[in-house]
DNA sequence: GTCAGTGCAAATAATTTGCAAGACG
DNA sequence: CGTCTTGCAAATTATTTGCACTGAC
């Protein structure tokens, strides 16, 4: 869980024997100059880079989010029902948790130390190398109790 | 979070104006047969039906895992890569959480009464409805760290 | 009796894959 | 220079939906 020069990323692609390129450079800073709380899926991520002029196809995309969240750079989210979304996976001042609403999807995200203590407490004991580790709440926001659908 | 009886299902269906019916009532029970720390696949649960005898169709699973989920009797985990299972969510000496090898998807489950605790208090202090809370801990376990095979 | 719920088959959405061409080490 | 990576298009997978029929309340 640390931040990533392009070059840090390359010399950690290396050693596991895979290799930089442009659109991995481009994933990596897009990732890190999006706003504080927004995370994208696949599909935003090719709008986003397609307005900053770049294009990545949607294959490579797809395939580097998931090599770089499989590496701990980024995080795999599913915040709204079948829709994955992925953000920075940041250092422990700024590493985060989520409170989902089922119904409206509102987020909400909250810091929580002890639990983030807990969990690389819980990896540590069983070998296991950390990559990430959320807390997950879903729950009901109170204007959805309010309002009168079902479920 | 409480356990649930065919009666109790039926009462809280009905009081916001659902039914009950034989397939709700099959799928309750086999989640409440189901052994231990199993969790099952929408196509799981039809070959586990299939197999007791019972036929339910494809389409009633998912939308019933989902109103189910929704309803906070049932959690849905995303432990493998791409694959929904769910589990009855059970009260507070039960539940538990999640730690999960993102190459060979082994998971071990754990228990932390303090993450728990912290999950409700987040939710209530925003007024949320509590429904499910879950730590899930990405990582690489032993076996796959000593493997020669890159991510 | 009415309307929610079911099963079926067809539709959709997200993600993956095969392959030829290009580029990194 | 070998082979990892890409882009494209086609394939696959999980999940959802429309609709006529059945059954719960």
């Amino acid at each position: 869980m640390a931040a990533y020069t392009p070059a840090a990323l390359k010399t950690e692609l290396n050693e596991r024997g895979w290799r930089m390129t442009p659109q991995r450079e481009i994933l990596l800073t897009t990732f890190q100059n999006l706003p504080k709380g927004e995370h994208l899926s696949a599909e935003d991520l090719l709008e986003v880079l397609r307005e900053k002029g770049e294009t990545v196809s949607l294959s490579t995309i797809y395939r580097n989010l998931k090599l770089l969240s499989r590496m701990g750079i980024l995080r795999e989210l599913e915040l709204a029902e079948g829709h994955k979304r992925y953000e920075l996976n940041q250092p422990a001042p700024h590493h985060h948790h989520h409170l989902i609403c089922v119904r409206c999807n509102r987020t909400i995200e909250f810091k929580n130390d002890s639990v983030l203590k807990a969990g690389a407490k819980t990896a540590q004991k069983s070998g296991y190398h950390l990559l990430d580790c959320q807390l997950t709440i879903h729950a009901i926001c109170p204007t959805c109790q309010r309002s009168l659908l079902p479920v």
